[in-house]
DNA sequence: ATTTGAATACGAAATGATTCGTAGATAAAG
DNA sequence: CTTTATCTACGAATCATTTCGTATTCAAAT
């Protein structure tokens, strides 16, 4: 097993990959400032998380400079794909299939969603 | 008393959880033997998992003799559910279809099972 | 040069989850 | 009746995560 993977990303600290993974390259303000929109914690804190997470390896930061730059360092498919992996094992007793129709059940499924996925079976299909 | 969700069992419960909810009640031993195959922890830590549980309403026991029987209390289905969508919401940006190709795209999804979620996709249309 | 504002570093408190030791109760076996 | 095995209850230790207060550094503006 790669020894870089086992890696799990805290809650907090998955969504501050999620705010780097989108936006590329990021200073602790502009994480903290998207943060703030829908948690109240204080700027020290998004600041520690994202220490932490350089220790981690999580994320790589470009220190040259006073304000200091950070970038993700965990590849976002791979890491989703843990996180589902996970899912998968620990609650659907590993059956994907469980997992995608109790998705598609209830939650926001919309026409065009559905279809998209139908395009992607079939392409799953024809390999 | 709309528990509609606030309820989010632990990573440890969950696995109690499963386990309640494939046997329909059990003793804490029982649930104990069978946690003891994946991790080694001790009996009392079971026991005091399950009474939190009871405690949050997760679980519901009878304690009329010596030894209590337990029962889930949360329904497996909402359960689920709730787990789901906030992986959809919190790592796939609200896309339940990300979500879904995450799911198939590399996870063991064989043949059958995406027929059969083939088939629940069309159901879901003719609605 | 001094003040001010914004940044990092660091330690430690607060919170949450898991774990276990020990005490006491109860029932079954001798 | 006494011993023994098995349970529950409970408190506390441990461990991980999140949070913040405070000190310090640095640069820009006064």
């Amino acid at each position: 097993m790669n020894p870089s993977s086992p890696l799990k990303p805290t809650e907090s600290e998955l969504e501050i990959l999620q705010i780097l993974w989108e936006k590329g390259h990021c200073t602790v303000r502009e994480v903290h400032e998207i943060l703030e929109k829908n948690k109240d914690s204080g700027y020290t804190t998004t600041l520690k998380l994202m220490q932490i997470m350089a220790e981690k390896g999580l994320v790589i930061r470009d220190t040259s400079s006073k304000t200091h730059i950070y970038r993700a360092q965990v590849n976002q498919e791979k890491t989703e794909q843990d996180l589902v992996s996970k899912m998968i094992d620990n609650v659907f007793n590993g059956s994907a299939a469980r997992l995608v129709m109790q998705a598609l059940g209830n939650h926001s499924a919309s026409k065009d969603e559905i279809d998209s996925i139908k395009k992607y079976l079939d392409n799953l299909s024809d390999k």
